[in-house]
DNA sequence: CGTCTTTGACCCGCGC
DNA sequence: GCGCGGGTCAAAGACG
């Protein structure tokens, strides 16, 4: 990265007791998705960029969202709020704008799926949201897409 | 010139 | 104790 905290070799404070929720099936469970006629609502609620957020649109039709806020204090320092969003889009591009700058940090071949996984991060220091896309193995046209964090960004 | 992409390697937790 | 899977870091190049 570009000189923040590389001098620490555990990057990962108390951030780690997420056992509930550490596995992506869990909540990629799309059974249970919920098809939001009007998704944006969502991103409005966070996303001062609706013009922004209109691309989502410009980029596909259709549409399936599920969240789930995880907030949990584990007893050592409830401090932090963790928030998981999980996307199902259907885009042929994985790079939606939502308003933020993202850079990639990583990719990722998954052994079940022919598609390989991306791992964002938004670029704005001190902002410590992560973004994980891949693409549906069933569905090559969908793309999901998982928010982590909460952006502390001033307006982007 | 600064920032971001890319890619392989490393790390960590868990299972066997 | 080792291997596996998933996640992250980190150096160099590409890009504007």
């Amino acid at each position: 990265m570009y000189g923040a905290k590389m001098t620490d070799n555990n990057p990962m404070p108390a951030d780690s007791p997420d056992s509930d929720f550490t596995n992506f099936s869990g909540y990629l469970n799309f059974d249970d998705f919920v098809e939001e006629e009007d998704p944006y609502s969502f991103f409005s609620g966070h996303t001062p960029h609706q013009q922004q957020v209109r691309d989502f649109g410009a980029s596909g039709g259709h549409f399936q969202g599920s969240f789930s806020s995880t907030n949990f204090s584990s007893g050592h320092e409830g401090r932090e709020f963790k928030e998981r969003v999980a996307f199902k889009t259907k885009s042929e591009i994985e790079i939606l704008d939502d308003g933020y700058k993202w850079r990639k940090y990583g990719k990722k071949m998954v052994k079940n799926s022919p598609n390989p996984r991306n791992y964002y991060r938004c670029s704005v220091d001190g902002c410590v949201v992560k973004k994980r896309v891949e693409r549906d193995k069933d569905d090559p046209r969908y793309v999901i897409t998982t928010y982590e964090g909460v952006h502390t960004h001033p307006s982007p």
